[in-house]
DNA sequence: CGCGCGCCATAGGCCTGCGCTATGGGCGCC
DNA sequence: GGCGCCCATAGCGCAGGCCTATGGCGCGCG
């Protein structure tokens, strides 16, 4: 799918160090390589690029206008790379770690990591390991006391834990702008309608799903959620949003995890009426107040950027 | 600088197809590699991640819950990857194109690639090539009859063609976040305090550099720009970013280049008063009336998201 | 209840490609 | 005019990639 001229993330990480540094050489020791093979990568991704990127003087290496296109898109391929290493580290296990968090899959994915870069710059040793599970075992993770602080987005609460709200989570209805619904995007569907739709949904057990049917049998007044004789069960949310853009259906899923899709204008959300599709996330904890890093995760995570609904 | 376990672009791309088609056999043959190969991949990208991410069934493979977590990051870095790959080949001479653009450096990064990319969702088959150089050479360029059309940031408009306003560029003075000035973030810099500062701009010919000191003059009521003692001349803007962002002084950027900084808070921006840094962005072209495609890019241009000022 | 199929892992051999050290050429500076 | 800095080329050795072939496992179907 990328094409195979694609540089190598190292190669792009070299390349942003010689536009920083202005020597290849001083790029190849802050990599810790030796100067010609960091030549010869540059060369090489110039040759696979079919563009000029670089100017080499005998006084040192600087980027062509085209060149400085190159590494702006670069930087942006290697902060990504930084969010992906960086979300890694906190899901080992083999570290000293000063606060455990488990997490349900939504707030670790797409909000957790955010606000750990924010505690991490008022305390940069902080280490945080967390668990990914659904939020029914995030309670059982908390009640064991083998994480400080947990972090779930079910409806409701599990007793004996203490408990605060920090922001909502919105599902979406989402398809292909070729989709034939896509067109009455201004209409809101019904409750009534779910049943005719080819919904792509999550397996049995996932908060989504979950979320999505009751919300669903609420509006219905039923105490069961009705049959959805045309849905799919698909195993991951990228599955379903990978479908869903195919044309292949009506995927329900998480506000967060649609957005950049939703942005790019490759999915189209679809207006529902009559259906709670906002439920809140919550911390909790056992006693009566959160330890103490515990607290300030709570305040980065209610008084910064909250989850956009 | 990246973590030496960062796994590989192409396996990141690999992982994002089993995440979406459920099976390792298939995620090979969709990237035109044997399914060993792929096998093989992965389980060395779980041991350098040191992370379960896949459960292999007999009926296919899925995702753990950490796995989506990291599906979600990968998405990201491949979604950057395309761009960089995207904006590459508009940038390649070699292939039959339909429109020819000639842009100055600020927006061909940071602009361009966006308005292109709404412009190819009406017409996918749409191949435009872009040049990127200073706004002097992009005017010389459209006289010239090489591109048909012309993106610049500088405030003069050049004779003898037709122009239109399409957005604005407005430029910042940026220092990290423990720099001195910082902390008087809030009370704005005077133009006499400038020659007070360690400023980091570009080199001369720079179109950053030229409406900095331009704006500079006028504000002091000068025809030359005053003499900067303490400013140092760097050769891109990456560089000036980096040297700011280690504390080395003020950088003079473009709001696009230092917004990503900004925002993560490696860079916090100074407020100034009394100093016009804020300039127009024209499309140029010959003729009364741009060609049909540059006038649909121009609508793109100004219709759509605009630039942040 | 056993056979078969689909899926994934392992084994072995080949070869490309990457990294290193050593060396040469070009340009500015003292 | 020589020296130092910086980058490219040459040549070599090794690791790691990809391939084909094969084995094991679980599920479904006859």
């Amino acid at each position: 799918m990328l094409p195979s001229w694609t540089p190598d993330l190292a190669t792009l990480d070299l390349l942003l160090s010689v536009a920083e540094l202005g020597s290849v050489g001083k790029a190849a020791e802050a990599h810790g390589i030796a100067q010609p093979s960091a030549s010869a990568k540059l060369t090489q991704l110039e040759r696979r690029l079919g563009l000029s990127v670089l100017v080499r003087t005998s006084r040192g290496t600087t980027l062509t206008p085209v060149g400085e296109a190159v590494v702006a898109w670069a930087r942006e391929v290697i902060a990504a790379a930084h969010v992906l290493a960086d979300g890694v580290l906190t899901l080992r296990h083999d570290r000293a770690v000063r606060l455990r968090v488990a997490a349900s899959l939504t707030i670790a994915e797409y909000l957790l990591p955010e606000w750990l870069l924010v505690l991490r710059r008022h305390d940069p040793g902080l280490e945080v390991s967390v668990i990914v599970t659904n939020s029914h075992d995030v309670a059982t993770e908390v009640r064991a006391g083998r994480v400080d602080l947990g972090l779930i987005e079910s409806p409701g609460l599990p007793d004996e834990l203490s408990a605060q709200r920090i922001g909502s989570d919105r599902l979406v209805l989402v398809v292909s702008p070729g989709y034939p619904l896509a067109a009455r995007a201004n209409s809101p569907l019904r409750p009534a309608d779910m049943a005719d739709l080819a919904l792509l949904v999550r397996e049995p057990g996932s908060g989504t799903r979950d979320t999505f049917l009751s919300a669903l049998a609420t509006a219905l007044h039923r105490l069961d959620p009705p049959a959805l004789p045309h849905a799919s069960e698909l195993g991951s949310t990228t599955t379903i949003i990978a479908t869903a853009r195919a044309g292949g259906g009506v995927g329900v899923v998480s506000a967060h995890a649609a957005a950049a899709d939703i942005a790019a204008g490759t999915l189209v959300e679809l207006s529902v009426s009559g259906l709670a599709l906002t439920r809140d996330l919550n911390a909790i904890w056992t006693g009566s107040k959160p330890p103490t890093l515990g607290a300030d995760l709570i305040r980065v995570a209610t008084g910064s950027n909250g989850p956009r609904t």
